[in-house]
DNA sequence: GGCGCCCGATTGGTCGGATGTTAAGGCGTT
DNA sequence: AACGCCTTAACATCCGACCAATCGGGCGCC
């Protein structure tokens, strides 16, 4: 029923002997335990942002197990941003702001398969347009004079290398104005290298290029007014159109794949 | 400037001594780099969605690394759920699907602070009313009968325990009646059962239980006459109702709190 | 043919130790 | 007194080896 696989662990307390009670007969393996063990003593703020957590070897007598397994739950923490290890200092809670959190589903969105790609983009189509509406009202003067420069380099942009890496920036900078940070990284999470460069590669090949420059222009005197439903419309445009770009290439990709049987 | 900190990760090649490139004096923890070295290999193709990967100690001696900094890095990719690891069997690569990926987005969105929930509200504001107007479109008879049967248990639920399950239940089945993965589960992932459970002891509190409950038979009533416009609205303004209730229990824990200085 | 036992393969977990890195405090110089 | 260097203790990093738990398949027995 209930699909949250991590509260249904056992959070049992670890027994002296470092066996841990294997509640209705599950086996649970010791690190995944330090896992949810650690996740509640945060969630629990016993740990908040910024706290320094014991060392390797007296965490690991307090969890009960050895610290080779230790290290094994903190590795997987720390590669979703939820702890940080200095070498030679100590282990800490991390800030747990949403960009860092949520760099972990930038991580495994490279690995969505092609089909879900669209999928991925679908969803796009639907945050993109609010963050610029949101921009619109909200961006102030510096920010503003960012934008501005963010827009000049796409414009110079001449290769598929430039045009991603500016566009990229552009939209982070749209994104990061709309002053609502998940949505910002969320964002930025679901909009990978790959797919940025597969989209600009098909529009240098059909000469979309300075269509897509004027876009980016609507985007940003939309922003450049503060007319929150102009920014919206120009955005969601801009979106759709990618989208299409997007196909294009998965398309030619499929053609020229041999397509098994 | 890019944000995309693996991909700044070396890839050196493991030298034969089992020591790593420092290239411009910057270390890498041998873990660090074959986790990028697994993410790499997947996202080749190498190894596909169910390949089963060579054992430990191969795959240790292939990367240059002990099995124990191995075994640090297959259990933060298995958190990640890109790798599927079963005792006496082997590891394999997961189906790499969205629902399975985005499920560490799940984890990670517990970890977040009161303040950043009302953000990540804001996202849920945009993607709900979307599926509920994908759902009334897409849905099909079976799918039909089964919201039935999940509004039904809003309905009948009298206590928070029973309110959020059956509301989790109603919205999962509407999000994943939207045919798009992606969507449904990152949905899933931003609705935790704390955010939940907030929203409706301050409903049951206020006496607001039928009035929400009225809500949830209005999202069925559109999806049921297949009107999307209708879904959109109803889904919309349930959502905003919602955030409303969170942001009353959040204000009763404020007020609750000594504050500090 | 079907059932049950056994064994090889593989991951799970632990231990001890050698090594490199870091922060902090002491000490000398300026 | 202020600054910079050096020592030292604390800590994470990494490794090799060992045994336990588990799974899957093969073999033999019924």
């Amino acid at each position: 029923m209930s699909s949250d696989i991590w509260s249904l662990m056992a959070t049992a307390e670890a027994t002296p002997d470092g066996r841990r009670g294997a509640r209705a007969g599950r086996i649970v393996r010791v690190t995944d335990e330090a896992i949810e063990r650690i996740r509640q003593i945060i969630m629990s703020g016993e740990w908040g942002p910024g706290t320094r957590l014991p060392r390797e070897s007296d965490l690991a007598a307090r969890l009960g197990l050895s610290r080779n397994s230790l290290r094994e739950a903190v590795r997987a923490l720390s590669l979703l941003r939820v702890l940080e290890v200095r070498q030679g200092d100590g282990t800490y809670v991390s800030s747990l702001e949403p960009d860092l959190l949520l760099e972990s589903t930038r991580f495994v969105s490279h690995l969505l398969a092609d089909r879900t790609v669209i999928e991925v983009f679908e969803v796009r189509r639907l945050l993109e347009p609010a963050a610029a509406a949101l921009a619109s009202v909200r961006m102030d003067e510096k920010e503003h004079a960012t934008l501005r420069r963010e827009l000049d380099r796409v414009l110079a942009a001449t290769n598929v290398e430039q045009l991603v890496e500016a566009d990229a920036a552009f939209h982070a900078t749209v994104a990061q104005a709309s002053g609502n940070s998940v949505l910002s990284s969320l964002l930025e999470s679901l909009s990978t290298q790959t797919m940025r460069a597969r989209m600009w590669r098909a529009r240098l090949e059909k000469g979309a290029l300075d269509a897509t420059k004027a876009e980016h222009s609507r985007i940003y005197e939309a922003i450049d007014a503060h007319d929150p439903e102009l920014a919206r419309t120009v955005a969601a445009a801009h979106v759709a159109n990618s989208e299409h770009w997007l196909r294009v290439d998965l398309a030619a990709i499929e053609a020229a794949k041999p397509s098994a049987h």
